[in-house]
DNA sequence: CGAATACTGTGCCATGAGGCTAAGTATTGC
DNA sequence: GCAATACTTAGCCTCATGGCACAGTATTCG
């Protein structure tokens, strides 16, 4: 639950920055070269690898070299874990609007 | 488009700290005071307050002052924001492999 | 009214993120 | 083999973040 926290942390702070996001989204249409990638952004290629490097330090993203080119494959998976923490949030807010609708039909059941 | 990529910064710098989530988490469960939340936190309540001003300068909870206690309540709506974001990428998955799945059936139509 | 409570404001500090330039390395194409 | 390509490394800079202490304000309670 600790180290679950950890790697949502860095899945967060991974999507947090627009150009991360826009990546993630541009592998979502297939994989390609961190070049070709970087040329869609305002700004230097060391700049940019930042990024690359910091989506594939959590995860979100693979990465593979193969002669001097460097090409970037989505982890779709990752993004699972997102989804996983807003059904958690959802599951907390129907409990409580159960209990709710519980105390108005049988006030006695849920008094404080 | 563009600021709608703003507020999407936001709320997820917003869920990126783990105190920031627990407190979303915390009050999925029910609204409550600035003070009760603090307690939960290791940390002065100084600090504790520029998450609570970050979480709703963001748009994820929203507070209000009566007497000397401000109440906190989530906004459920703004979560929303990181599920569409979710769906649009799931989408862009699906056409692709659509895609993909047309290559293999009927690779003439497909060829880059 | 005076003390306790519940924030709020201010200023400081250390760290890290995100950008840059410049120089280096490893592959590939001619 | 030499030049071009595609990163990669290193170092630097600035600003934002997240923490602190300390002092201040506004309510509420006795």
């Amino acid at each position: 639950m600790a180290q679950y926290s950890a790697q949502l942390d860095g899945v967060f702070v991974a999507l947090a920055d627009p150009t991360r996001r826009a990546v993630v989204r541009r592998l979502g249409r297939g994989s390609t070269s961190v070049g070709e990638l970087a040329r869609e952004f305002p700004m230097t290629l060391p700049s940019f690898m930042k990024h690359v490097r910091t989506l594939e330090a959590n995860g979100l993203i693979r990465t593979v070299k193969s002669g001097r080119v460097r090409t970037c494959e989505l982890n779709r998976d990752r993004l699972a874990l997102v989804d996983d923490w807003l059904a958690e949030q959802r599951r907390t807010w129907e409990e409580r609007t159960d209990r709710l609708e519980q105390f108005v039909t049988d006030p006695e059941e849920d008094r404080q």
